[in-house]
DNA sequence: CAAACAGTTGAACAACCGTTCAACTATGAG
DNA sequence: CTCATAGTTGAACGGTTGTTCAACTGTTTG
């Protein structure tokens, strides 16, 4: 059940714009699409990460050179992969002692792209 | 002084790749232009705002009505539309005691677009 | 001017989240 | 087999962040 199928009112405001609020209410996504929505924005909100994916586009990197680069230990480096990993935004390879991770397909680079230009406004 | 510039050496792996990484420095973006990125990114990523941003597509809402939409007080949404508003994705006309909100530009609706492909991928 | 209502704001609290630390798995070299 | 190295993981700590609450500003109405 969703918290924009009608009342109970929680607003103490007096004189709204009932029509509105109704029509706009049709209009909403599903609750489901909008947790979905900003679980997928969380990813890039936070600079490890951005980092981590600026640092494997392209040629991948195994997690002790992303570390050397970003001047973090192994261990937080390995926290944010796990979670980008979990989000399928990143694809890894084993090889030998090392895993060389990398971008899992273009969408990822698209939408940074996005952000870049809003903001250079 | 960017941290991708150069060492000190925080990993402590002994095999690195350097000359990837000395590549990867190159292409690395600045230390500043990260930080606008996930900062830019961290708007979308709470399911409040998001919802406040498809709320107020389209036609304009006052802080009321957006609060009764989404079963919130005004004092949290006013809260979150004070972040949007910092962030320039939106704009505001005040009419006698309301206050109108609504979208600045077509571009945040690009951006929530494409991560809604790839979210139903 | 006074009362009522729309909206904003700062402080406080709780929940969330990223890094650190230590312990662990796993692979390759001697 | 044993040791060293790459990488992962869970717990814990500290900083961040969203909501609540109460007090505030500002506008309209009588």
């Amino acid at each position: 059940m969703s918290v924009y199928e009608k009342n109970p009112p929680t607003c103490e405001c007096e004189e709204l714009h009932s029509e509105v609020i109704e029509k706009k209410r049709t209009l909403m996504p599903n609750e489901e699409t909008l947790y979905d929505l900003s679980d997928f924005f969380k990813i890039f909100g936070d600079s490890t990460r951005m980092s981590i994916l600026f640092a494997i586009d392209g040629e991948p990197m195994c997690v002790c050179d992303i570390a050397e680069l970003l001047g973090m230990t192994k261990s937080a480096v390995s926290h944010q992969l796990k979670i980008l990993r979990q989000s399928d935004l990143i694809t890894y390879k084993k090889s030998g002692k090392n895993v060389f991770y990398t971008l899992a397909d273009d969408h990822v680079r698209d939408i940074i792209e996005k952000a870049l230009e809003h903001i250079k406004e």
